[in-house]
DNA sequence: TCAAAAAGCGACAACAATGTCTCTTATTTC
DNA sequence: GAAATAAGAGACATTGTTGTCGCTTTTTGA
């Protein structure tokens, strides 16, 4: 009974994530979703009464994916695992959300993403907190240095939209991040 | 001849740059500006021919201001200026224009602010090495210090808007900031 | 295979925003 | 203070977007 449902409702999200990377939250109609899915508006207002419904949808499924990192092993281990996940971040562009979930968290979400970044932050703290524990991490103001590892990857993760980096740009957040923890 | 009209389009500026704020770019319509100025949809238009061309020139006054820091003081003196301003940004929020500079760059604007940003950095570069040449600053490696310092401020200019930082977020700027260029 | 349920269509009314044009009202300037 | 010019009003046609509703087509499962 009513599988075919969900596979439209799975295509609405693909071709919505694309016109959101793209566009940015604001700029995204129904209409524009509908000419991409090739569904008509009764079709689409069948599975979503709005992109704000969609784009929410959206988000909850890329958040998840984030926050399930928990694991036991050398702190040096993690930290290469979350640099890498940054890096490749910072590369992608193509399907970056960033202008549209900026644009979203500016109205009126901003409680849902000061609780997201609350929780990155705890998450940095406690990495920072275990490795100086073991020795390999250097002993830090830990708010302070998880503040600028998530900070110095937001404005890049932010602008490389709009400004074309090159590697090295990437390279340097990496490079500084450990330098900034690196025992001496 | 003609005087009145001057006194009409800073007021235009004036209120609009208010909605650029509370709002970001795409958010603002010209009928909100008639709104908050009081004037017609004719009035307005002939003063100007939709919002892009209003923004772009409060961009304008915008980047002309900061752009004109030029001195020959000691490179510590000149780094607390910076540093201090920088926090009054991070600090201030209500007329902070992040929202629709990200927004507006987007916006096929890329190149635009490509060319501000590079400016930017060099501005870094010359004050780090000036600072390492007078031995008041660490030898670092310049672009990459630089990056950091310009996109941890974007990253933090930028959330400030969303999350309500106290001023302990932006004091931990300035500490790490003159943590990696101090000498030790 | 066929009836019921689900999926999809597209016209439509309502609204919001744009940019223009003509007319009226203020402000200069002499 | 009167003619010329600038400033401002507001109605209008146009365009784009929204959300709904009754109808048709397709899918599904007994």
């Amino acid at each position: 009974m009513g599988r075919k449902g969900e596979k439209t409702r799975e295509a609405i999200r693909e071709q919505a994530y694309r016109l959101f990377a793209e566009k940015g939250f604001k700029s995204v109609t129904m209409s524009d979703i509908c000419e991409r899915t090739g569904l008509s508006r009764g079709g689409l207002y069948r599975y979503y009464a709005g992109t704000e419904q969609i784009f929410s949808e959206i988000l909850s499924e890329e958040y998840e994916i984030a926050d399930r990192i928990e694991r036991k092993e050398p702190a040096g281990a993690i930290l290469d695992d979350m640099l890498s996940a940054i890096y490749a971040e910072i590369m992608e562009k193509e399907r970056s959300l960033s202008l549209a979930i900026y644009e979203y968290a500016n109205m009126g979400n901003e409680p849902f993403f000061a609780e997201i970044n609350e929780r990155a932050k705890k998450r940095w703290i406690s990495l920072l907190e275990y490795g100086a524990g073991t020795g390999e991490f250097r002993e830090v103001d830990t708010g302070a240095v998880s503040e600028l590892i998530l900070y110095y990857y937001q404005g890049l993760r932010m602008w490389s939209r709009v400004i074309s980096f090159d590697e090295k740009t990437a390279e340097n957040y990496e490079k500084m991040i450990r330098q900034i923890l690196r025992r001496e």
